[in-house]
DNA sequence: TGTACATCAGTGAACGCGCGTTCACTGATGTAC
DNA sequence: TGTACATCAGTGAACGCGCGTTCACTGATGTAC
């Protein structure tokens, strides 16, 4: 199959992606509040007028990284649980998906933060950000349907069963659906802190502490 | 015992409170990157430069916010403890924490991300600050190291054991440390997300996924 | 192959805004004799 | 009680900075005949 792109539409999408580079880099080094259209086109040698070409505006390029990360972690989470396979035991898979998003969090903590921390304010996410937010939720769900239930069913999830929206029509009980948004905020409990800065001096090990919410978790 | 504060001294001290109304006032509305010393100016009908009789700058101004809301945080935990008797069981004091914890950051969700969100970019925290912030530890040590001790002891648990400097001289046991690691972690992981407006548009309760939370914590 | 035209990247000037902070100064309040 | 002085709250002007965004325009690149 041809190259149907034309050299106009390649700049373009080169031009594009260099601006968003800039951009991750003032996220990764100051946070996202930082982002300043005007730095990062002095930084390309341009104008800063020139990058409205390229981008509507400021909320615009923001949208973008925030949908980039979305995708790029649903994309890990996907590429990473089907590495798992059945035999590894329940649990395997949960383990792997909680390894990698510590490892992505960690990589760059200010874009673990973009996405799950505090708003950016002035910013308002669209609709379809949300989306390939619960994305993300998928192989979680998968992951989580495979462990074993133990003990009797909690409150919560016959209030689940009746508010299970946020997953799609993922076949998972409500027991697993519980589990899932356990998962999520007991892992975002140690990742947010962490990724914030507020473990520092306090002299203990993160990432064992992490170990220890996950293996209650997984019960490994 | 007479007042012996001029004044002077007492008109000094409205006024700075005044400003710090407006500043929470601020925080509150639009988060602590809003904080502006020429807004909060103009609203007190005062030119800008006049502010600096009551603070050295903007930083100090934030630390002084951060350090009346942890302050503020440790006085809600110690009286809410105080409110807690032996017979009411174990689980008891650590329930009454978890929801005093929850009422504190739902009143006001900004003030609760100012302390324990994303770090407000360009400001950088004083030490005597972090004393403070260890010190809303004490009750949950507290209440930790009542509950029944469940299961065999962790890994992580021999890690605390020799890195306890957080808990300060607080006598409690390693997996009263870990469980307070644990429950705090937990608790910051619903409420960081609620508070951030993660959960909106989910259809689930957040009170009850909370609620979930802490009774497997205190296994009431 | 050459010419006329359309497309589009990028510029420079400008708008309006807000920020934190400094400085020399005024005028009111309090203090000491 | 009155006067001389010190203290201190607050002002207005200024500095230097950066931001997002608009607009009319230039000049290069691509397209159609």
């Amino acid at each position: 199959m041809a190259d149907t792109t034309t050299p106009r539409e390649r700049y373009r999408a080169q031009v594009r992606a260099e601006i968003k580079d800039h951009a991750w880099e003032q996220v990764r080094t100051a946070g996202a509040s930082a982002l300043s259209l005007n730095a990062i086109a002095k930084l390309m040698g341009l104008s800063g007028p020139a990058l409205y070409r390229y981008f509507a505006g400021r909320d615009e390029l923001i949208t973008e990284l925030v949908g980039d990360a979305y995708r790029g972690l649903a994309d890990l989470f996907r590429s990473t649980a089907a590495t798992v396979t059945a035999d590894e035991g329940p649990g395997a898979r949960l383990s792997a998906l909680a390894h990698a998003l510590r490892g992505w969090a960690l990589a760059d903590p200010h874009r673990y933060l973009l996405v799950y921390g505090t708003p950016v304010p002035g910013y308002q996410a669209p609709d379809d950000i949300t989306a390939v937010a619960r994305e993300i939720m998928a192989p979680l769900l998968d992951a989580c349907a495979e462990l074993p239930q133990d003990g009797p069913p909690a409150p919560f999830d016959t209030h689940l069963a009746a508010h299970r929206d946020w997953a799609g029509a993922h076949p998972a009980p409500p027991a697993a659906l519980h589990r899932a948004l356990s998962v999520w905020t007991r892992l975002h409990g140690v990742l947010s802190l962490e990724a914030a800065g507020h473990f520092t001096g306090m002299g203990f090990d993160p990432a064992l502490l992490y170990e220890a919410e996950l293996s209650a978790l997984t019960g490994r």
